[in-house]
DNA sequence: AGTTCGATATGAGATGGATTCATGAATTTG
DNA sequence: CAAATTCATGAATCCATCTCATATCGAACT
């Protein structure tokens, strides 16, 4: 190969590179093999005659060389971005009606700002967020009395389709000095006689309580709250534990306002989902908006992963 | 094939199709075929479910969608083509000495703009214009008192490569209300009885002679001027006709002081080519420097069409 | 030091996209 | 209208990329 046959391609694995920090993880995010990424990157650093990545530090770190060719990625790839969103807007028109319907409360801490850029590129579309908790929310798409719900539940129905967001992980919350806290991870065992601190749903509709502790037998009383910062404060304050996804709880650990610990050996992970009626899924304003909330996502929250299209984890790690 | 996997190689594909104005012309640029060209664009238009050239034209024009992507093309190719200069020279550092010698009188029109553009992209190089006819000018290069030479003369010699540049058409130059005028093209019989006026180099090195007039046996009187400019003169005012690169006269012929025709059928294509030392083809700013010139000359003179590698082209139409 | 685990490298083979070849249709030119 | 030029298209070929299987490497743990 010769380096004026670099394609985007390569710029694309090598931002991945970059921002996973790993070629195994980069490679979970262009859903490409280990080895695809592995190839494809000695077969880029040897048509330049260049090393690109030092291998030897964990986390993966760019050369001089490679962060020249990041630095082309960063500028480029959102130039193409935004010309394949305009050739779209041509195609398709750009207005359209977007109203969003959310299942999970600590949705919004990264959905707000992904709306918000958005709507910058998209100015004609009008953006709807449905408020209150939605009991089945896969009704209102069918009702047309929303175009898209964010859901960690796929159970396939007619004229729905799902697209992947993300894996995340919910992290077992105690307080700084608990006993608890000396441990690596917590077992099912571990949350008996704790009060569970929950937000008010009904059961099944928590992860921490359908997969790991009902299975186990075990049946803690559960304290709810309608708002992240109380359940916190209410862990900070030695009433319970409580499991909250590892982006909202990032900044609290970081000031040790309470501990995190992952529940079992592989952490319990969930995932969350896009539904949108079959219909509307080509639509160019919807398709980028799924992208753009993906994108925005990986770049911003931690304890997140990528999904395989179509797989439902359960406990183990992703594959 | 999904829009968001688009590749450089099809922005350099729009941009050569808009340049070279048809399939066939962007495919000798970019040396492919015809078929390979037309299935590339359709191919990416299927993608983006837009047209983005309109084949009624001649030539071809681009439509709304067509002229987007031109333009992302115009801006994302050059920052991708400065990337890959600044990793050459990370490579192989930004400095060198590039003695160039020029066989044909001509060929400063061109090389003093494309020198111009090249000094800014390669400050630490130091460029050397060798003035003077020279008479043997790859024997400077084995002798190291030249480091690049602009020639039309491929004979394999050892330790010198050859890399084309561009085939150009030498246009015969008459008073533009000479009876020859109204011919479409003219023949080698229509040189007898007029003053040929050239250059003063050697017969060998005038293609027109050398492979028209001497193989038709028409000998014409010869007589010599040191300037283009003294050339044109002398045909204006009816001393004789002459035989010079299209892109030198096209200035004139506009102001309708010369007229100039085709020689032959398929006009007299003559090539340039660049000449290096073995030992320096692979240097970065050796190699940045011929691409320069072909794209320098390729944007801006007219009249000079693509060579295929290692084709000696005589009076037949390219392929 | 040995073992295990996680991550990267590598060779062989499969796959699919890109290219060419051969040809046809459409349009222009003289 | 014949000749030439250009673009389109289907089939065959080729080659780059990907996956699979496995090797290697290094760090963490015991």
């Amino acid at each position: 190969m010769n380096p004026s046959h670099i394609e985007l391609r390569h710029l694309r694995l090598l931002q991945a590179v970059s921002e996973a920090g790993g070629l195994t993880a980069a490679a979970e995010r262009l859903h490409l093999t280990q080895s695809a990424v592995s190839h494809q990157l000695k077969a880029l650093e040897d048509a330049l005659g260049l090393a690109l990545v030092e291998r030897a530090a964990r986390p993966l770190g760019l050369t001089a060389a490679g962060r020249r060719l990041l630095a082309l990625a960063h500028s480029a790839l959102p130039q193409v971005d935004a010309a394949l969103r305009d050739l779209a807007k041509l195609r398709d028109g750009d207005a359209g009606e977007l109203r969003i319907a959310v299942e999970c409360h600590t949705c919004y801490d990264w959905l707000m700002p992904a709306m918000d850029r958005y709507r910058d590129v998209w100015p004609g579309v009008e953006l709807d967020l449905l408020g209150g908790f939605q009991a089945d929310p896969i009704g209102l798409l069918l009702d047309k009395r929303a175009d898209l719900v964010i859901t960690s539940d796929t159970a396939p129905r007619p004229g729905i389709v799902y697209a992947p967001l993300f894996g995340f992980e919910m992290l077992a919350l105690l307080p700084p000095d608990h006993p608890l806290a000396s441990r690596k991870w917590l077992l099912p065992a571990d949350f008996a006689g704790h009060t569970l601190i929950t937000y008010p749903v009904p059961e099944d509709r928590l992860d921490l309580i359908r997969r790991v502790l009902a299975p186990a037998g075990i049946k803690p009383p559960r304290r709810e709250a309608q708002l992240t910062v109380a359940i916190l404060q209410l862990v900070a304050s030695r009433r319970g534990l409580a499991a909250l996804p590892a982006w909202t709880v990032a900044p609290y650990i970081e000031r040790g306002y309470v501990a995190a610990r992952p529940v079992g050996r592989h952490g319990l992970w969930a995932e969350l989902h896009v539904a949108v009626r079959a219909a509307d899924a080509a639509r160019a304003y919807v398709a980028d908006f799924i992208d753009t909330v993906k994108r925005d996502s990986f770049a911003r929250l931690p304890g997140i992963r990528p999904l395989v299209a179509g797989t439902m984890e359960t406990n183990a790690p992703a594959r």
